[in-house]
RNA sequence: GGCCCCAUCGUCUAGCCCGGUCUAGGACAUCUCCCUUUCACGGAGAGGACAGGGGUUCAAAUCCCCUUGGGGUCACCA
């Protein structure tokens, strides 16, 4: 039989970077056994699902090179022989089934409400005994069953546990022996029509002729249900690979939430209490404020951050490509979280996890996600590339993320600030986020006031102003306003007035036209900048600097 | 709390299944020095782990037990 996997996502967001794992594994897998690899969407939670968070998915998966066999028809990929792959296009297909269970009396109608069950548990739990469904439903006459339904009273259905044990094999954990008593008869339809997860699940992988599950250690007592129902239904059982959680450094699972605390940390910081203007309205505002677990959607947060000036942690996939980290990388990166090649490789792209990916090599312990390494990763691909691929890939991101700065910069001087930025670059992003003094008016750039910006400005005699004014003509002289063209004339100046130390002259000149201590090397800086503004700022920050100091 | 799983440098991990080749290897981070016009990059070096306790064995990071610690799960969410 051809090997098959599936990722199965529900579409309540973005693809989460643990997610993205999943996929490249479930991906590695299939594709390194000439398998199939099935992309189906779990949306029978009619409260969470979205169809822009499908889509989401598709592109954040594109993104990472990931496509899939079947699934979903988006650009080109997808479609296939077992769809449709929306669960909720499924519904009469799980019907078929659910009444297989109900005629064979493997399941049974229920109708407690979910208040009434809430109340048992809360009973048990004052009891101090662990929750178990008592079976009530069960004692039910069939025709007062009938009747019930007949009368449109909501119901579930559930399926009968037959009492045993059940012992799940585990590519990566190994044997697991869940106990009769930990499973209750679970609800398999909800009360909406549509199916739970567990039932879902089941039959999708049984009708794609899913071979092999791999998804999250999360789901690792789920399997005992899964089987159970395998069983009941007939189906065939799956080899069941169960992947180690992917968490945040300080051990609290990653996410989406963890945006909302960085903006509340933020906030309360800040100690704000009214929204910046136009970025939250004033209702939702008081909702998120009030209570902890009211979470901003992602366009609002993303709003927010930027008017308070921070960075939200990234747990999206989207979010790390706008943060300028290639997938190539983010890819490999996450490999490295619960899976290594067995060696010392660490590096390696798509194909090479394709041909090596193993299960049985999956670590069985959760890992913490260390963004400072995946930056490593990322500096090192971008250094190591070709400039050409570099500044094709930069121009992209910038387009969809600065364009403003694109414009402005005109395409000439993206390429020259791109030269300059490559082998400083730890992200895509970098060029664009720290290099903003180059798009801002000359009249409106600012200067920083510090202990270092004061001290090369304004230092011992020659000061930093003293080297500026006799620059200022040495500039002006330049004739070729070139990266070497202007190094040929302040080099020279720095030998006679400066005892040789360039940077005596160099840090100056940064201030002054960048208004911090850091730019691209300088020469470069100011022949991207340009003769009359390097010479208008040099002019504004010698005055703006003299001014207050007197 | 019940149940299930897990446990090697700060972090990701190699080694564990098939005990000796492990004075435990690599990577990121850290520290020192070098390079340097800023920030980065780069180069050289250093420190840093088998959770604890019992066994088994000539020999244990590797096998067994206990303790401790961590994670997952106990929904009409997936």
């Amino acid at each position: 039989m051809r090997i098959a996997t599936r990722f199965a996502p529900s579409p309540s967001g973005h693809l989460h970077v643990g997610g993205a794992r999943t996929a490249l594994f479930c991906w590695a897998f299939a594709k390194g056994r000439d398998g199939t690899f099935i992309l189906r969407i779990e949306d029978t939670d009619q409260k969470r699902s979205s169809d822009a968070a499908s889509i989401g998915f598709a592109k954040d998966l594109h993104w990472l090179g990931i496509l899939w066999d079947e699934g979903p028809q988006w650009q080109g990929v997808g479609g296939g022989p077992h769809g449709p792959y929306f669960q909720s296009e499924r519904l009469a297909i799980y019907n078929h089934h659910l009444q297989r269970l109900l005629d064979a009396g493997h399941a049974y109608y229920a109708f407690e409400t979910g208040e009434e069950l809430d109340a048992k548990r809360k009973a048990s739990a004052a009891a101090g005994k662990p929750y178990r469904y008592d079976r009530a439903a069960l004692a039910l006459q069939p025709d007062e069953v009938a009747s019930k339904l007949a009368a449109g009273v909501p119901a579930v259905i559930r399926l009968k546990c037959p009492g045993h044990d059940v012992t799940i094999k585990d590519e990566v954990l190994g044997e697991a022996t869940i106990p009769a008593t930990e499973i209750d008869d679970f609800v398999i339809r909800k009360a909406d029509g549509f199916p739970t997860y567990h039932f879902a699940v089941v039959v999708d992988d049984e009708l794609m002729q899913v071979t092999h599950v791999l998804r999250a250690q999360e789901h690792f007592t789920n399997t005992a249900k899964h089987m159970l129902l395998q069983d009941a239904l007939g189906f065939r059982r799956p080899a069941y690979a169960h992947l180690p959680i992917i968490c945040n450094p300080d051990g609290s699972k990653m996410s989406k939430r963890d945006k909302d605390k960085a903006l509340r940390k933020a906030v309360a910081e800040r100690k704000l209490t009214e929204p910046p203007t136009g970025i939250v309205d004033p209702g939702a505002w008081g909702a998120w404020l009030g209570d902890k677990n009211v979470q901003l959607d992602l366009e609002t947060g993303q709003r927010l951050a930027d008017a308070l000036g921070i960075t939200l942690p990234e747990i999206n996939v989207d979010d790390f490509k706008r943060s300028g980290y290639l997938p190539e990388v983010l890819i490999n990166f996450l490999a490295l979280n619960g899976w290594s090649p067995g060696n010392d490789i660490e590096k390696f792209d798509l194909e090479f996890l394709r041909t090596s990916f193993d299960p049985r090599r999956v670590v069985k312990t959760p890992a913490k996600f260390d963004r400072v390494k995946l930056l490593s990763f990322n500096c090192d691909a971008i250094t190591g590339m070709p400039h050409e691929e570099f500044l094709r890939r930069a121009i992209a991101h910038g387009r969809s993320y600065h364009p403003a700065f694109m414009d402005r910069m005109g395409e000439q001087g993206i390429a020259m600030l791109a030269k300059a930025s490559q082998e400083r670059s730890k992200t895509l992003d970098d060029m664009f986020r720290g290099n903003r003094f180059f798009v801002v008016a000359d009249d409106a750039l600012t200067w920083e006031r510090s202990k270092n910006t004061d001290k090369a400005m304004l230092g011992e005699a020659p000061s930093g102003c003293d080297h500026l004014r006799a620059l200022l003509p040495v500039l002006g002289g330049v004739t070729e306003w070139t990266s070497t063209g202007i190094e040929a004339a302040v080099k020279p100046y720095a030998e006679a007035h400066a005892a040789g130390q360039l940077g005596k002259a160099a840090q100056p000149l940064r201030i002054a036209v960048s208004g911090g201590t850091v730019s691209p090397p300088i020469f470069d800086t100011l022949a991207i900048l340009g003769k009359a503004s390097t010479l208008r700022r040099i002019e504004r920050a010698i005055a703006a600097f003299t001014a207050t100091s007197a």
